[in-house]
DNA sequence: TATTGTTATACTCTATAACTATA
DNA sequence: TATAGTTATAGAGTATAACAATA
């Protein structure tokens, strides 16, 4: 069967590459940063996603996991704050982390209330298999820029997105 | 009761504002422009949709409604693949504008598998009622950025998603 | 009375397979 | 045989309300 047949049957087009707006004209609405935001994420999803055969870890838990190597200890709660995560989804998050042994919760004596995350041996090794990969595939879906315009596109979305101009040195 | 009180039952918060990374680090993937990506778009739609007193259409359905206006005629499938729509998805959010009377359906007849769109006059309305509210709201979204700031940002970000360097002039 | 987190559930979005009609 | 669109359905992600435990 063609590739052409076969993704007419299951719609899986290919990553749409530069240009792929087909000629079709959005007026004002191009330069709403709000629009053309969302239409990147997603491309940027889609090309990082092409590039992903199962490494049995969403980016979501990735996220988290590498969250609590950087701050140990910290609370759930805060974490989905931050993340922008509802605390009833999170909790279901750190759960299946907790199931399979990638983190640990802990019960702080002096507040009782809140629930204290720390990466186990596992989750360390986890992060390890699978850190550089991420990083890779996120390199890839943004390889139409080069290293100064990724830098200042970071930089402008780190102020959208309400966080302090500099991040910790990589 | 307070309002504290009743965000803590709803984890209705705020929009965060700057600094609401709550002091927590994230290593290298604070710099991975897919990750810093999905937050600065969260944010942005947090803040768009705290403006939001329901105005009574969805920002995608408002966004297919402009572009059939920009491009009388297009076909379904094609506005699906420039919105990152699938197929299927589409044909429901179209269905949805029809029977609201906003655009109408048109078989070409010489190619009568496919669905042509145009706006009805009512579309024509709505899009004047509600194209320069949601515009400020967008504007509104991102005042953190300055012009200069904002023309970078989205031209960064058409090169992400593929589009060509220039838009329509606004 | 407020905060932290959980449970249960609903809702919206998105995705997939199988299909029809037309080319 | 391929393409445009539809139908039905499944799944993921996200959201809300009500609750318990602790502060």
């Amino acid at each position: 069967m063609s590739l052409a047949a076969r993704r007419a049957r299951t719609n899986d087009k290919p990553v749409p590459e530069p240009d792929d707006k087909a000629g079709l004209s959005f007026g004002e609405l191009e330069h709403a940063g709000g629009f053309v935001l969302r239409i990147a994420q997603l491309a940027a999803f889609d090309r990082f996603f092409a590039l992903y055969p199962d490494i049995g870890i969403k980016i979501s838990e990735f996220t988290v996991l590498l969250a609590v190597q950087k701050n140990p200890g910290v609370r759930q709660g805060v974490l989905a704050d931050v993340l922008r995560i509802k605390w009833p989804n999170m909790t279901k998050l750190v759960w299946s982390l907790e199931r399979r042994g990638l983190i640990t919760r802990h019960i702080p004596t002096n507040d009782r209330r809140s629930v204290a995350l720390r990466l186990s041996s596992a989750g360390r090794k986890q992060i390890e298999r699978v850190a550089a990969l991420m990083y890779e595939r996120d390199r890839k879906a943004l390889s139409m820029l080069n290293d100064d315009e990724h830098r200042t596109l970071v930089r402008l979305l780190r102020k959208v997105a309400g966080w302090p101009p500099e991040g910790d040195a990589p």
